[in-house]
DNA sequence: CATGGATTTCAATACTAATTGAAGTTAGTG
DNA sequence: CACTAACTTCAATTAGTATTGAAATCCATG
């Protein structure tokens, strides 16, 4: 039960969680997730019990629809997880038609599977496009003047030099969930290819 | 001088160009840069010699003025160099008026100065919100009921492993871009706190 | 199996960010 | 020092995303 002098301590945490969000919210955008998804997932975090719906709605002050569709993103991420109304909450007339969400706090396991599925997928999609861009160039040189095929090796060269460097990244990547170290030194050799 | 035989061998070359700088955008933009940022350099490090603007601005597809402020822009993080008309260049009547650019090869140095400068940046804010977060709720405890309390402890253990977060990351930003290699299994610790 | 609260969907709206291009400025050149 | 090509600036436009909220759907409950 809440002392009447509270409300002063109710107001602190209020803006405490608020600023918290922003926070969080900001980091997401920047890793490029909506930032609502940063906002609920900090609400979640910082609640001591399960939420539903209605109430992250009214503790983000985001709209119903933004509430639902973000919830299934944070679960689909892996980042928020769904847990059965409690037994005790039943008997005390919960609505089992209410989902209670509470926050993934294993940040570790959130972060390698974004890293793996998200930031893996967009490399791979830069190998395709450069491993493209080569065999366009494959059918140049030949028929060529002199001059062309001078800038058609150079042009090769450089291609080859992002493709080894993007497959560096990916190889990277994928040791990085495995073993949870990266040797940096490895990129950086290939970042520092002069030609 | 090109032979009849490579107008074809252009056309390859043009769109080879062209898939690469789309895919160097679309990299730059995934990492909050914008695209044109990726598409200039991309055209500046697939050409044999450095560029002036109007050039750029032909290959490019882009603005005048977009071109102009990307430049600039790329100036700015190291990623693209201003080159003096080369004597010879000179003498065969370049204008002194264009000015030329080539691209940084020595990507590792720009990606490490995007590192430190940019993601560090941001961790220092979030670090900043989230230290104002916890001072409000300094205040809080004193004058408190019961339960006030206890929600309020649990809060700032959730702001304070947030925090331990932050500054895990910040340490491992900063030496990041000195040692050139990171031990990942510091911040996994510190991710996979339960309470 | 009808009811109504809970949830989802999605077209419309609001926001944010990127790009354009014309007007303004700068600086080689004759 | 006037001229003009090269460059820069910035207000307006366009493009791209995120958010809203009302209508449709779902589903535990009586």
């Amino acid at each position: 039960m809440a002392s009447s002098s509270d409300i002063g301590v109710d107001e602190a945490r209020d803006r405490a969680v608020g600023i918290v969000a922003d926070a969080v919210g900001e980091l997401m955008r920047f890793w490029n997730f909506k930032p609502s998804l940063g906002r609920i997932w900090a609400i979640l975090y910082l609640s001591p019990g399960p939420l539903d719906a209605e109430e992250i709605e009214a503790r983000s002050g985001l709209s119903t629809g933004n509430v639902s569709m973000s919830l299934q993103e944070l679960l689909q991420w892996g980042v928020v997880k769904r847990v059965p109304v409690s037994p005790a909450g039943a008997a005390a007339g919960v609505s089992s038609r209410r989902r209670l969400f509470v926050a993934e706090t294993d940040m570790w396991a959130m972060v390698a599977r974004v890293f793996r599925e998200r930031e893996l997928h967009l490399i791979e999609r830069t190998i395709a496009q450069l491993e493209e861009a080569l065999d366009l160039l494959d059918g140049v040189g030949r028929g060529a003047g002199p001059t062309a095929m001078l800038q058609s090796r150079f042009l090769v060269t450089r291609v080859r030099n992002l493709l080894e460097l993007a497959k560096t990244g990916r190889r990277l990547l994928e040791g990085l969930s495995r073993t949870g170290s990266v040797d940096f030194t490895a990129i950086r050799d290939v970042l520092r290819v002069r030609s």
